[in-house]
DNA sequence: CTGAAAGCGCTTACAG
DNA sequence: CTGAAAGCGCTTACAG
């Protein structure tokens, strides 16, 4: 059997109380009793039980992260930020994948593994913003990423979605594109990453006095790279003509430019494209791809932030807070002015 | 608060032993009795804590699974298929990520939070096969993964590294193509992916009496994207020819596909490549790239079921087995026969 | 600064 | 087929 505090209390020769307290780090303890305690401690090898912890305390230091899946490059760079954070922390991660699947969302957000974790960090992607209230019973603290509910009943941590793309379309027509397409627009959809990236494009056209035009919004719903690929040949097949792309995430954007590449077209000469996300692989593409940084590493320093606090305070005891990260444009060989 | 099994028994009018027997699916129970706790259950909207089931029958439900980085799609692609299966026994991942580093390794083999798990998936990288010795005197059941260790004193599931890469090289001179590197070797390395890769290298040219050239073994120490385009240029810079590229991982191999196609160099007409992990992206590179498929769904599938059984057992109560899973070839352009 | 007692919510023998 | 009791290993008031 596992040591107890039992037996390190019996061999210091104190009360479980006082290996209670020096394992907690209360502070007075005289330093000659917390030692004693510490050696015991080592020599018994002991670990502290963390269900009895939990059970006692209501604390497990487990907090689970809701994605839609891990093999989204995106999302599998925002666990190892979010990994990255709680492990600061003394914070354990359990993974959940959603699919995106709405009902699946709802109960990885109450189910009986509620029980043991301590937050949620909650990448919406099922979950509509009409139903955000629905989170507002939910004891566990819940801390929203993503871009599908604002203004809900919990803290919101996101990415300044329109403001990226807005300078991600006014960069292409400063380089002189004139025919810059929206690629990955979501029909309908309002706020969500889609109908935001959406609003930036638009809005920096309209900065630029360029006029929109909607055969140049071309929707792409699902976005993965062969999602991108495939929109990429339909808008070929169409013959719009078009020079400068601002890809509402990387992996259509590199979906688009195999595309591309293989129907002759020369990037960034011909058209030069802007992704969003700025996963690794952009830096190692053919051309390496210019794209919007996001904040990941912000965003989940955050979050585990707001997480901890609220875990520290109760679900609902501080208003809701929003936070947007900082993003940034970074410039690579998909849009390198000709020499 | 949330309700108990006290509640749910009051309700139900029965002891909490029945309300444990209905959770737990006993089943000599009557079916009135059973329904009688289900529905209290469902009015209450109980869920037992798991924490106190952990405290009092030692399993949580909670399996860690130890990678290097999920940053890698390898392992990313690996955590969804463990998670998957896990999910399918009503189990939880935490994902602990070590970087490779041997005491990492070891501090989350034994560290405090393995007082919550029931179990791990370990994929080895840092720790190395004499220090095997160190995993008999754990008691959380554990299944290594990867090609660091074996014949250890756990559970071990592995993928056909050296019979991979002989089918792949065999491949590759079946083609015709006369001067095959070995891409990503680690000098020195006997076991560990890049050792048994090379051998099974070797076997291929051996069987095809094709003498070994020391010239095309190539160094690439770490397996990312950059590592591969650095050592590409390396080798174009070292003026040594070659048709044909055995890449011991997929990133490696695009980044030196990359670093080709910048240099002229046509795939498959001039370079035949062939990779190994068949992650996701290698179906819409450019070219796409014929793999090795390592197996990895049935890796954790089978992984999974070892440690639920090693659980279920205790921790040594079986000998230690090995289990090799099974590959394929599957072939992309990277490799098609020009026409 | 440290101790003795209670109790978190389950499951596990043990009865019957 | 179901019940009453004990106890898993902690932390939390409460004393002193």
């Amino acid at each position: 059997m596992a040591s107890t505090m039992h037996d390190v209390a019996k061999l210091a020769g104190v009360s479980i109380k006082t290996v209670s307290n020096v394992i907690n780090d209360y502070q007075y303890l005289k330093p000659e009793t917390r030692q004693k305690v510490l050696d015991a401690i080592e020599r018994l090898g002991y670990r502290p039980n963390l269900s009895a912890r939990g059970l006692r305390s209501g604390r497990t230091g487990v907090i689970s992260l809701i994605i839609p899946t891990i093999t989204n490059a995106y999302f599998a760079e925002l666990a190892d930020e979010v990994m990255r954070a709680a492990d600061a922390k003394g914070l354990s991660v359990i993974i959940e994948q959603s699919n995106g699947d709405r009902d699946r969302e709802l109960s990885l957000l109450t189910g009986p593994r509620t029980s043991m974790i301590d937050g949620i960090l909650y990448s919406v992607l099922g979950l509509r913003e009409e139903e955000a209230h629905l989170l507002a019973n939910i004891d566990t603290p819940i801390v929203l990423l993503g871009d599908r509910i604002f203004n809900g009943p919990t803290d919101h941590v996101a990415m300044q979605n329109s403001a990226s793309t807005r300078a991600a379309t006014a960069y292409l027509l400063s380089l002189g594109r004139k025919r810059v397409v929206a690629f990955g627009a979501h029909s309908g959809e309002v706020i969500g990453s889609a109908g935001l990236r959406l609003d930036g494009y638009r809005e920096a056209l309209a900065e630029a006095r360029v006029a929109f035009d909607p055969s140049l919004v071309i929707e792409v719903y699902e976005w993965f790279r062969s999602d991108g690929a495939r929109a990429m040949r339909a808008l070929l097949d169409s013959g719009v003509a078009f020079d400068g792309i601002v890809a509402f995430n990387d992996l259509i954007g590199l979906g688009a430019m195999r595309v591309m590449q293989e129907a002759g077209i020369r990037i960034p000469e011909d058209v030069a494209v802007v992704g969003f996300d700025d996963i690794d692989e952009t830096r190692y593409s053919l051309p390496s791809l210019t794209t919007i940084n996001p904040g990941k590493d912000e965003i989940a320093r955050v979050a585990v932030q707001f997480l901890q606090e609220r875990i520290a305070q109760g679900a609902h005891a501080i208003a809701p807070r929003e936070y947007l990260a900082a993003f940034s444009l970074v410039e690579r060989e998909s849009t390198a002015v000709a020499s």
